[in-house]
DNA sequence: TTAATAAAAGATAAATTCATCTTTTATTAA
DNA sequence: TTAATAAAAGATGAATTTATCTTTTATTAA
């Protein structure tokens, strides 16, 4: 469905989130140690993400990963996944027909639309304030 | 989504189903005319799909690959899925944790298995008679 | 100012996916 | 039987994704 890339990304933001929460910065040993996670490529990813002002960060000692608990409901899933992965997984066609339209649909084009857009919406409507509440935090695993 | 070896093999194996209508046998060349792939690539996974009891081929003059039409209500989309890429869609964790279930779940866990389970219904309830019929082929394209 | 810390940036490497090319085997018709 | 045809099998290569390592830059505290 997702790269490893969009994987990781994802998990790493859900986590950071979640110490926003106690405006904590964490650093890159923390978040891959927490969601299991190959540091280096990890931190690659995080970079790309602070690029696109999806996290932020801060250089030195006391220095990290952070969002401003402010945002955190304006940034959903799906943010993160057009940064990570672009939005074929939006627009494209399932069977990879170079191009996903009404007029010249593939055979699975009019059921395929239907999950794919199912799918935007859940991340379109999947926010980080929601992913870092006390029940999230509680019930849900970010590895195992 | 799917991998470009499913993609090829999903589009091979409708085409080959339609004409199987005629109880025609098509070459690999015909085959990756017509879907627009390449063709050694796609030789190779007829190949898998063949051994797999997907399709069947002959070799030699008047030789090709071809679907017993009595079997085109029994070969769902699924199956091509299954062979070409395996069960990880179908069972995957979509933030890629090791093991999806629900006693540990990940913060997509519940939404995810929604998406996931329509989709795998879907490529169930999809065969190639439906993808064959005399209104499929005059409505759909297999590239463009 | 200096030493320590941590992310950014860049180079490189491993693994996997995507793709092609060559040789072999099976089948057919002449 | 022979020549032609077409898929199977095997070897190899290119591209992309996944991953690591090294150097640089920014920040902090002593
Ligand atoms: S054309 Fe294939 S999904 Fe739209
Ligand atoms: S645990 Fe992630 S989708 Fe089930």
């Amino acid at each position: 469905m997702f790269s490893k890339t969009c994987e990781y990304g994802l998990r790493a933001v859900i986590f950071i989130a979640q110490q926003a929460k106690t405006n904590e910065k964490v650093g890159i040993n923390t978040i891959s140690e927490a969601i299991d996670s190959p540091q280096a490529f990890t931190a690659k990813i995080l970079q790309q993400l602070t690029k696109n002002k999806i996290i932020e960060s801060i250089k030195g000692p006391y220095g990290g990963f952070f969002i401003d608990e402010k945002r955190l409901n304006k940034i959903a899933l799906s943010n993160i996944v057009q940064v990570l992965d672009g939005d074929s997984i939006y627009t494209g066609c399932g069977l990879g027909l170079h191009q996903c339209n009404d007029k010249k649909p593939c055979p699975l084009h009019f059921k395929f639309i239907e999950i794919r857009e199912n799918l935007k919406k859940m991340l379109e409507n999947t926010t980080l304030l929601e992913l870092s509440s006390d029940k999230a935090l509680a019930d849900y695993y970010l590895k195992n």
